[in-house]
DNA sequence: GCTTGACCTTGACGCAGCGTCAACCCTGCA
DNA sequence: TGCAGGGTTGACGCTGCGTCAAGGTCAAGC
């Protein structure tokens, strides 16, 4: 008669490992001697090998009993399944690793390439990185929210870059950053009247409708909005422009 | 603001998911509004987005934290860490379906196939299934104990197998357990008288000792010594060679 | 006969990442 | 005012054991 860890040792598995093959039932608790320890015959250390080369071969405990007495086409049918699911965990953990590997080699985490890509072009015309990031973080949400319409948001963005205004305007918040209180009282207004200019130059064009279609959920807008109100500049540049009849900031309208 | 079955929605998680997060402290729990739901704002959204990228890219939580804050060097030193333990479970997984497919083409559970191909000869010889079944129990101990010795085994019991009395010993077993009391009478006695004979030979040709060298764990012994005691006509058997002056079964030996 | 160390016992938490009740409160709309 | 559809905390479930904790038991050496 063997002890548990006589059992376990010839079977090659922990002691720990039997009693929970006890506790799950897949081998029957066996007598106890006078004192209470559990007595083993060698019959139990076969069927602790077999359950061992089953678990080592990947079947989930909870299918071992039912592999350990099933028949030919049974056995084949449930290696089949289990070589499945192998299969679906490998293919799972290989797309984790492709991610892994985008996420190493790309630009920022959790942007689409498009986005960085435009964000590179948002620095090089010298824009400070607060504003970078800040739009980096928008631009976060927008491609979690639309993530099927983010390359061609990006195309437009990428666009409207060709338009010096739009340049200027980047610049001049760059030199708000730096600068100080006095010549920005200056810049603010001068910002304004740039973007109603081309405000008024979207909306004839019909832009500003287009607007509408991509961005219909209103939530969504306000969301972006209170991002950009983080920056007391927005709050009076948006001050500003309703006071010349426009009102919004991530989505424009005439007031 | 935001509920938290917005945030989630925002971020494509679950609302059980953001709560997780709280509990192991990847988010800071928000501020709760008087009724007591929690408030969040966009920048929750873009943490929970960040998390959930690095999630879905295999990174455990526990070391998202670590990812979120790291510089460039860090983070792919970091994934490239988690990188290489992908790849070390999908070997692992690999190694499941291997075994998985071993065991789906081969006879039977928990042998390896030297011995499977020994029990398909001692069958082709004429041996009782019930035989057959109780050796292979023995060999997947066998296996077990002596993995690198269950090879060499095999080619002695093969070659065993060459010597017309150990196939007549084999066949008597077979007329054994289908015939009748009376016969038995006869044939038992008659089958001791072989194995004393083939005894005899191999202790004359010094197999004896190495059968020694190759069972030097007593305790082992007596366990396979067991499992055919199991049969009351090992038991007969035994008693009969030991009047002959042979003692033991898994290893013979001189009284 | 006593100590020592190795081995046995049960019980329970821990791990990863949430899913899924349960039982109850809050909010907005008809 | 009632109801549907949010929200809240709390706790168990899943997988396969590892790892304490707090003992009782056994064989061996003194």
């Amino acid at each position: 008669m063997l002890t548990i860890g006589q059992l376990a040792s010839y079977a090659g598995v922990t002691i720990r490992a039997v009693r929970h093959y006890h506790q799950v039932g897949l081998m029957p608790e066996p007598e106890r001697d006078a004192s209470g320890y559990r007595t083993y015959d060698a019959d139990a250390v076969v069927r602790l090998i077999r359950i061992r080369t089953l678990a080592e071969a990947g079947v989930p405990l909870a299918r071992v009993q039912e592999l350990l007495d099933a028949d030919a086409k049974t056995f084949s049918e449930a290696t089949a399944q289990i070589d499945r699911e192998l299969r679906a965990k490998i293919r799972e953990l290989q797309e984790h690793r492709r991610r892994i590997a985008q996420l190493a080699s790309g630009d920022s985490l959790a942007v689409p390439e498009a986005v960085a890509d435009y964000l590179e072009m948002v620095r090089a015309i010298g824009a400070p990185e607060l504003l970078i990031s800040a739009e980096r973080d928008a631009w976060i949400l927008v491609a979690a929210r639309y993530p099927d319409q983010i390359a061609a948001f990006m195309e437009d963005k990428v666009r409207q870059l060709e338009d010096p205004r739009v340049v200027r305007f980047y610049q001049s918040i760059s030199r708000m950053l730096s600068g100080d209180e006095k010549e920005n009282e200056h810049l603010v207004p001068e910002m304004a009247d740039l973007l109603v200019e081309m405000f008024e130059e979207a909306a004839a064009s019909g832009q500003l409708e287009q607007q509408d279609l991509n961005m219909d959920d209103s939530a969504f807008v306000q969301l972006l909005d209170s991002m950009a109100e983080g920056h007391p500049m927005v709050v009076q540049l948006r001050q500003l422009l309703a006071e010349r009849g426009w009102i919004g900031w991530t989505k424009i309208e005439r007031a």
